[in-house]
DNA sequence: TTGTACGCGTTATCAG
DNA sequence: CTGATAACGCGTACAA
């Protein structure tokens, strides 16, 4: 292994001026600089990175925590985080939790132990004392998720006031017998979709039938069952609002094995619009949070942690858009129950 | 920041000591282990690993190098390295490429740096030269993807033979004009099964007509782009043999556009077994690459040369496996051309 | 069983 | 502009 002492050795100089020379610290004589430069080729020489962090106590990584990279939704924002990452030249390293709970703790090692200078969960499914009292002294920032009276920089959505409007889409298309589809209610995040489907329904004097709302796994499986399970209560059912796509999409291949029709029978809404929701069929109505200005706001609040720079706002609520597809039926009126 | 000599002085010992109980490296007193571990307690601290790495020159960290992480292909070979690394006490630093090459080269320089201890590529899309000098000095596995003389440890199937076994299945099933979706011929993974492919048809006597052959994104845009284009040449086609099950998906898509049934009109068969081909209407026959052994043999190929033990060989060939579903029309054999 | 002291490879400080 | 040298925090001979 080669090391500067050696790079200094063979281009005559001391260790100092091939540091200064590598990291363009200081001012050095070009003559020098370019001989430090043939010896730095000759030897094939890599300044070692740990040792370099340990010196100067910072490693230029981030880690970023994601509830399960195999959901598209979130490697689409961990997208936008890499973008913006690379532009102020840090690293990224990835911690897929698969959807198990408590994993962010194990993680939060890794900061302690200064291994990243950062992180960014999209997770929040932990013990928020140990979260708020990491977050004290360290750069962390959730994003996408949050939990009650949060004390940690967090860039979100309003997630009640989405789920309450796409429900409404749904009222306003004539539906009365509406169901819930949801997963986890230790998850606020679902609690706040919960809370704005309740919301709409209430505000346009629908029944509320707790019966109607099923939880599930956030994956095609998990809709897939919570929306037999809905089709078992034989009770007069004509839309579904899915707390996420995947469970969306889950649902819409049960109503099709179950012989229904979406949206002619039952119309579906989901939320987050991942990438298949455009191409499923039918193609899905949903709530689209701005993923790439999720990942590019949560990072850019990093680094103001990271740089102890003062921060304007601990809460950024961005805004999210209705995409209006064909799985709500938009184009027809009339519904009639199944059963 | 609390460090070693600070609980030390706490608990009345020598550093050394301290790192002895920490590490379990050598016998200690009971009671002076008490001692030492009420003073990390007390004080919290956290051992340095930026230290620690730098001191015994490892790291303990593995970086996966994946194509495309929003590709569940991927993410699903990810998890069965995690699983693995977790085993062995391992972290996993995820390089997303999204699908751009040469990327690779940019993060070999982490283990150059000293910043992991080996490097798994789900990709083989690079300078072969810098690649192989590397490998020569570096731990390094290639998984999935490799390419000609391959001077490289090497997990994969063979592409070559999947793929002449699922044209042959088609070709069974009494379809003679088979054309052929894939994506960058740069990359001998499609070659093989572009390959394979025109094998089976050679075999059979079919007539081989490179115009059927489209080359696209490795996406399902891309495969729906491809499709677009094949319909446009106004050919007979009666099935189409897709290198990857993301383009089989935009290809049905496709199809289903331009009014035409799956298989019915046109059967499609896939390659990679990714999550929702068996939840896509219709269900997609494709080959199943192992991808969970896949992730092991990878890692417990890259851990041996870690340790610097002796591989039993250099590459692994693995089994795979052909899933039959709806899209080829196993269960009809009557055939019509479209146009 | 324990403590002392050195070195891992780099950067930063201070003289010159 | 350059060089000598002291850290950074830890693990480990070696001596006691």
């Amino acid at each position: 292994m080669t090391t500067i002492s050696d790079v200094a050795k063979a281009a005559g100089v001391s260790t100092a001026t091939v540091s200064r020379v590598l990291s363009n610290s200081a001012a050095v004589k070009p003559l020098t600089r370019d001989a430090v430069l043939k010896a730095v080729e000759a030897l094939d020489y890599k300044p070692n990175a740990l040792a370099r962090q340990m010196r100067t106590q910072e490693t230029r990584t981030v880690i970023v925590i994601v509830p399960d990279i195999s959901n598209t939704f979130f490697s689409e924002i961990l997208f936008s985080i890499e973008r913006c990452a690379q532009k102020y030249d840090y690293q990224i390293l990835i911690a897929d939790m698969h959807n198990q709970p408590n994993i962010e703790s194990y993680y939060f090692q890794a900061i302690q132990q200064r291994t990243v200078d950062g992180i960014i969960s999209l997770s929040a499914n932990v013990a928020q004392k140990l979260m708020e009292q990491v977050a004290e002294e360290y750069p962390i920032v959730v994003a996408n998720q949050y939990l009650e009276n949060f004390n940690i920089p967090n860039v979100t959505i309003n997630n009640i006031n989405a789920a309450e409007e796409i429900t409404e889409h749904l009222i306003k298309l004539g539906h009365t017998h509406i169901a819930h589809i949801t997963s986890q209610p230790s998850l606020l995040l679902y609690r706040d979709r919960f809370n704005g489907y309740i919301s709409a329904l209430a505000k346009h004097g629908l029944p509320i039938d707790l019966e109607l709302v099923r939880y599930g796994d956030s994956s095609i499986e998990g809709g897939y069952k919570q929306m037999t399970a809905l089709l078992e209560l034989n009770k007069p059912i004509s839309a579904i609002f899915a707390a996420g796509d995947v469970m969306a999409v889950g649902a819409i291949k049960a109503l099709k094995s179950a012989g229904l029709r979406v949206p002619e029978d039952i119309a579906v809404v989901g939320f987050d619009d991942i990438e298949i929701s455009g191409f499923w069929e039918p193609s899905l109505t949903t709530v689209r949070p701005p993923k790439r200005q999720i990942g590019e706001v949560a990072f850019e609040k990093l680094l103001k942690l990271m740089r102890k720079q003062p921060l304007t706002q601990m809460k950024d609520i961005l805004d999210y858009e209705i995409v209006i597809r064909e799985s709500c039926g938009y184009h027809q009126n009339e519904r009639r129950f199944v059963t």
